[in-house]
DNA sequence: GTGAAAGCGCTAACAA
DNA sequence: TTGTTAGCGCTTTCAC
């Protein structure tokens, strides 16, 4: 070994104290007066031997470390959950907690092996954690703050941000005078399907509760037979004004560039709203109406609900707004 | 403290023998012989306590974790560089080695707190180290893996990722007839100017090379002036064919945008290629021809190096060929 | 006000 | 083949 690491010993031996005072200027033991001159002694003598202590060391010793495991979902990468990342580690690095961040866990087992092998201070898990795991890690005084990105059953009436993006697109294409609901998703093997059930249970309340004519529709992969899909349900409700709400952007658009090969657009002869906020969204012809999701909020909050968790000050349930907005454009 | 840990001893006392067995039993020690029965003891108790060392005493002792901390660029966040995180978390994790990521780390000094307090196996280094930064941890026997993004001045010749990105660009535009390239970029406050450079240049290289003429301009953020800027271009170069290549999909999509509000069309007027390969390309009219960053094979050599690094058996440089490829739509 | 010493859980050199 | 023991670097109680 090259570099040994530098240790409190040394900094005590450095300032000519014992390691115990070194302890005690270090962390501001506060019922303890230390004589400004020793005080002084210990901080030169760390600041120029460049002194960090060890966190091995330090979790040893206190029995969890200063790392906040997060479980990511196991959703198809995005930008919209990378920023949320950043914003995380951001957050809890300001309050003095670093950020591992697991990707897609998926079998119970390699959970355990993997919050054992951490011993995070606390856990924020972005997925459903099957009850046995969720009661060992609890048995071992580590808090999971949960995060999820769609309703579970096990959490009736919690996280209902994907119903909520549902209604408030379902909601703005009535205010627009829409008069019969489409919700339109891809295939079913390509998408989260919690997400996508949310969604569309969101649409279907507020349609639901306008006592509107409401629809589901598969998009079809094939450009040709969305066309022909497409002008069939608008020749059937011709009589109504159609709005569809898509599953995301990328539905929205794939509908949006099959019209148009059959001379229909938006929003003259359907209007249509997608989810995500895609920056190509701007782009479309026409551009494209969508609900943002503002996860920088979210997981402002999330920050927040960690770091009571962890700082003791139990902050109790969050409560939060609609976390989504429309992002008014032009296909609605 | 409700549950206390599991501890070695916990599972020696359990199968009746010592400490000392159960880490050799635990850790498959070779050269130690170990009856079969003791063996069967030891494991049957471990997993019936639900033991797992704890990561952070094994820290401790060895000097350093089985935690590999990369140090994310600080770039825009983007699915792309979410789907890397993932490929090289899984990757790693079948190594045996957690993955933590730390979202933009700028200045040396929380870099260091970084990596102290961490004290990872490895660095996976997405950004250019400050020299001194470097020699720090190198002086620890941390090894340091580079992965940049893009070029750095301290690594000339290496790291030509984006410089790649941009032949491939020109090369293919070339290839199909294009006889004037111009690089369009975005306001230069909204991009990451060393990725830029690098495609500019190699879009520049290739042209210089086939004595074609270039030349490179700022898209407007305003439609109107695009649109505008665009007709001048094609006037002047009239008797050429010209060819854009874009600093990304955005840009294109944009370009794209305007050009048809006067009445202009690729391939048709002119050609125009991204780089992104978003999934709304294929959405746009026409279909944005573009090059792909194929992240996941990157991440995995990568990953590989790492790997190597950690296990010993020093890997030497990394050979791979050039890492996107053009996908193939209808605007060139 | 400062120091000695114990112990967090693990591994490995050395004894038995 | 198995056990004893010494630390890894830190915090913290207790004695000086």
């Amino acid at each position: 070994m090259v570099g040994r690491r530098v240790t409190s010993f040394d900094v005590a031996e450095a300032a000519g104290v014992s390691r115990t005072t070194v302890s005690f200027v270090l962390n501001d033991v506060s019922n303890q007066s230390i004589p400004d001159k020793t005080r002084r002694a210990v901080l030169d003598a760390a600041k120029k031997l460049g002194y960090t202590p060890s966190a091995a060391a330090r979790a040893l010793r206190a029995g969890s470390s200063r790392l906040v495991l997060v479980l990511g979902p196991k959703y198809h990468p995005s930008e919209l959950m990378d920023a949320g990342m950043s914003e995380l580690t951001h957050r809890l690095r300001q309050a003095g907690y670093a950020t591992v961040i697991a990707m897609s866990v998926s079998d119970a087992e390699s959970l355990d092996v993997l919050w054992q092998s951490v011993s995070p201070a606390a856990i924020v898990s972005m997925f459903d954690m099957p009850p046995r795991t969720r009661e060992t890690i609890q048995a071992m005084n580590i808090p999971i703050i949960d995060a999820l990105f769609h309703t579970a059953p096990s959490m009736p009436g919690q996280f209902e941000l994907q119903v909520d993006v549902g209604r408030q697109q379902a909601s703005y294409a009535i205010s627009r005078g829409a008069t019969h609901l489409v919700f339109a998703h891809p295939a079913l093997d390509e998408v989260d399907l919690e997400i996508l059930d949310d969604r569309r249970r969101g649409v279907q309340d507020v349609t639901a509760s306008s006592s509107l004519p409401f629809s589901v529709c598969e998009v079809s992969a094939d450009d040709a037979q969305l066309a022909h899909d497409l002008a069939e349900l608008l020749a059937e409700t011709s009589e109504r004004r159609v709005a569809i709400c898509a599953y995301n952007d990328l539905t929205a658009l794939a509908i949006l560039q099959s019209a148009r090969t059959i001379g229909l657009t938006a929003p003259r002869d359907f209007a249509i709203i997608g989810v995500d906020d895609l920056p190509a969204d701007a782009y479309a012809s026409p551009p494209l109406t969508s609900v943002r999701f503002e996860i920088v909020e979210h997981i402002g909050a999330i920050a927040g609900q960690v770091i009571r968790e962890l700082e003791g000050a139990d902050g109790g349930a969050l409560t939060t707004g609609p976390l989504s907005r429309i992002v008014v454009r032009q296909s609605v």
